[in-house]
DNA sequence: GCCTTATTTGGAAACTTGTCCAAATATAAA
DNA sequence: TTTATATTTGGACAAGTTTCCAAATAAGGC
């Protein structure tokens, strides 16, 4: 007997989920302030680790994990020239989530 | 002595930290794949917790804490309607947030 | 090869999160 | 008022996060 196309129930356990994880992945890399400061701060143009340890006051192995969050979620990307590693944005498009942000908050004292 | 404008250097941590933890906030309030199903089901129209219950397959308790932290964030309204609370999107924009993903997303097996 | 500079990795502590179960609250109906 | 239905709250526990410090790796210059 040949294997059905059907999966066992088992494997079907929520409506999509999958779906979600990988949006879930980006905004979880976006849910620090930290992280979000460093997005910032690339947005302007690429740094290395230790100008934005300058900007944040960590150490310098925390902002390294930092960097590697957002690279892992595809947000930057790193590039070593000489003893340097710079990293910058890696679609410039991300930050259109925070105009979409700015236009969630507006009125946001309303009751509506 | 009249006090000057000028802050004791305690008070300024780190850049401008506050200003992205509202920021921050939101997108933690989005980093959860199960409070990403409620955000979609709820955009297609309000919903209880027991109809969000059925959907995602976790015990009630746990999704009606999800719609606390999306409430909290200013996510979700909620409206009392006889013995149901009804939770909805309060302000429809906030989907504008997933269009700009998928634009992230667009040719991520790219190498740019 | 050895030293210096730049960054990452490993480990530990304190804190937060996601989940369930059981109990509490709130509304409506009988 | 008692009962039934809908939802939230409290407690517990495993898993994950943020942070630091100390040690490891990588590249370049002597």
């Amino acid at each position: 007997m040949e294997a059905t196309c059907k999966m066992p129930d088992s494997e079907i356990p929520t409506p999509e989920i999958q779906d979600f994880e990988g949006a879930a992945a980006v905004f979880k890399a976006l849910s620090n302030a930290n992280r979000l400061i460093i997005v910032n701060a690339v947005a302007a143009g690429e740094r290395c680790v230790a100008d934005l340890t300058d900007l944040l006051d960590l150490d310098m192995s925390t902002v390294s994990s930092h960097l590697t969050i957002l690279r892992n979620v595809g947000i930057l990307k790193s590039e070593r020239r000489g003893t340097q590693i710079f990293y910058s944005l890696r679609k410039p498009c991300l930050l259109n989530l925070f105009c979409c942000l700015d236009d969630f908050h507006e009125g946001a004292t309303d009751r509506n």
